[in-house]
DNA sequence: CTCGGTTATGCAACTCGTTGCAAAAGGGTC
DNA sequence: GACCCTTTTGCAACGAGTTGCATAACCGAG
């Protein structure tokens, strides 16, 4: 249940689209929570239908035609309240540690290409990570948003740094296994 | 697409009954790929049709009555294929990170509670990874799956640490910021 | 001025996971 | 032996996310 407020903080931050929130998703706030622009329009329906958000008056309402929104109090005062919400974290489900283990029992072939891969990708995000950090956020910009966003941006590269040492580690491991059988 | 791995990884290792693989999930295979009973029953069902796993010829096929599934070769097979098998990473959708953001729009009220209440949950967690470790690999096991499975632990410890050290991070900053403004 | 590409919004169908509940069998207790 | 609790299996409905496609406006090229 978290998409709606997905989509209310990125109005918060700035009125936009449908297909720039989008385009935000896929670059910004997807980071943490993607969504497609098909679950963004249905849910902007329903927050509009709400009373949270409205179209900005300049918007036509017709199809193919821009329309604009942006976040009303009731919608604020809704992600106030979320924010402080208890949730538990989501138990993990990770498909490639699936993979390890059921190489356990019907043998690692082919494995390594498919860690190797992962590798290069987390590779990849982490310096996209990095970028965003040294050019959105220099250390002289200290506002509350700021730093929040900064921590943010801190947990997507602690989470791609530990992907990456994992996956050298379990190449290590599975060379050895495989080098020990061949 | 991979519960029915799930599945069948878990009966590899051992022939079960719906319910007990229900158990194991929680314990064991479902630390990174977890299910409810309701999915693991239906997957059951559909992975017996396919002939990929099968019924043990002593359990009568009643209500009520223990019912113990084996792998058969044919899901053997898939399994081993789906291991080499090529499949992304999926982006991350975590609710905390996007309350972190999302105080930063709305203000940080309450969230420092949450954020405490993680960090406890993901020391438990880490604290039962670390007695599984103890418990079911000492380090004499050195079989080709007890590598593997420990590699799999070790992953487990490493995201486990890893959200403790940044729930540490961000309780200091928040307590900075909330402390500038109260 | 019409044709094709781009921008933008949206519907419908599907899969996967979740929740609540029901039903059959077995075992213990009074 | 009637009652109730536990074990085990299962149905049905729902909600969130995904995929494929449709529709409408706009814009530039010829």
């Amino acid at each position: 249940m978290s998409l709606p407020h997905a989509i209310l903080t990125a109005l918060a931050e700035k009125p936009s689209s449908g297909l720039e929130l989008t385009r935000r998703f896929d670059k910004s706030i997807g980071y943490f929570w993607s969504a497609t622009h098909q679950q963004i329009y249905r849910e902007l329906g329903r927050l509009e239908e709400k009373g949270l958000i409205r179209a900005l008056p300049s918007a036509r309402p017709t199809r193919g035609q821009k329309k604009e929104y942006e976040v009303l109090p009731a919608g604020r005062a809704e992600l106030t309240a979320w924010v402080a919400e208890a949730e538990d974290p989501k138990p993990v489900r990770d498909a490639l540690l699936l993979r390890v283990r059921a190489a356990g029992v019907v043998g690692a072939g082919g494995l390594d290409a498919e860690l190797r891969r992962h590798l290069a990708l987390h590779r990849e995000q982490l310096a996209e990570y990095e970028a965003i950090g040294k050019r959105d956020f220099p250390p002289e910009r200290d506002a509350e948003q700021d730093r929040l966003r900064r921590l943010v941006l801190r947990g997507g590269i602690g989470l791609e740094s530990f992907w990456i040492s994992w996956l050298d580690e379990a190449l290590t491991e599975i060379e050895e296994i495989g080098g020990g059988r061949a």
